[in-house]
DNA sequence: GTCTATAGAGTGATAGAC
DNA sequence: GTCTATCACTCTATAGAC
């Protein structure tokens, strides 16, 4: 159900398109999901939170090791948008209207990862503020990735990119000693 | 028609949301595109390089003063999508599996704003392997931006995003005495 | 009997095509 | 405006678990 959203959207997602990606009938999907397509976005957005929680945000957020947190974070991001193959469901739904009923979770998806970053850099002795900006700018980085990777059928800019964006986090860290 | 596209995409712009667009009934949408709604995007399209091109792209490809070309283009493009307020087109289409019959429209996009910006970077001394990383970092970055100022509702994301590249690019081109 | 999960025909509304 | 197809969604029927 994730992939099809991911692929069609909110609105190009039919109730025939998720009947077939979960094998469940229209019945089915909606004795689980009563509150019909918007609920099961939910809980596809929910699952998804989840997993960005435990394996991306809260690995940042207390590092043993921060240099090691980010290329960790880079390897899982990698993985799991496909080297850009794969589309981030979070940042294609906020760019359409159809986003506005789940704009929090949007939202708050952007911003844990980003704080959660900057905090990883924090415990590398980097300054808060320029710890905030390099957060933004990778997050930023890596959904453009995703947009460029995806318009140029070119898998390589993905890595490319965030490959590059990798040795700056880790530069600057070791100016700061981290 | 753009911007209906451009808010609901391809797949939610319904006729009824283009013909009131317009204001043109459906029967007039159809005498004057009768590829139906994959012609009325083809159109979008077509203006949107059309304007990218004037706008954009060749002041980069011969720009007199590389220094200065970088700065309209920033100022040229931040105007465009409102600060991160406006989606790009482009770049949305991209991300779903409803872009696929304009794929190549869109990555001529991206290939020729890419190579544009690395061209004035080379003009400005900037070794050409050099350029083109950053001109893909900035074109990718711009991207990201989009996503993040909808997601975040944060227009300042954008702008701020878009200061730090053109700040970086000018950086550049000045060690290189461009 | 009650509850939960299933499938799918059937609903009116609206889609895109002409 | 008129077509048919498809939309999101509802409803009925059925199944097994307890």
């Amino acid at each position: 159900m994730a992939e099809a959203f991911r692929e069609h959207g909110f609105e190009g997602a039919s109730l025939s398109i998720l009947s077939k990606a979960t094998g469940l009938g229209k019945g089915s999907l909606y004795n689980f999901f009563p509150g019909g397509k918007e609920e099961m976005m939910e809980a596809v957005l929910a699952e998804i939170d989840r997993w960005f929680i435990a394996r991306v945000f809260a690995p940042l957020e207390r590092p043993d090791d921060p240099g090691q947190a980010i290329t960790t974070m880079i390897e899982t991001v990698t993985t799991y948008f496909r080297s850009g193959g794969r589309v981030c469901l979070v940042g294609r739904l906020g760019l359409g209207s159809s986003g506005d009923p789940f704009s929090a979770g949007i939202s708050g998806y952007f911003a844990r990862w980003i704080s959660a970053l900057a905090r990883c850099l924090e415990a590398g002795h980097v300054p808060p503020s320029q710890a905030r900006s390099l957060a933004e700018e990778t997050v930023c980085s890596i959904q453009g990735a995703i947009v460029l990777a995806r318009a140029l059928r070119e898998d390589a800019a993905f890595t490319r990119i965030l490959r590059r964006h990798e040795a700056g986090l880790l530069h600057v860290i070791a100016r700061h000693g981290g």
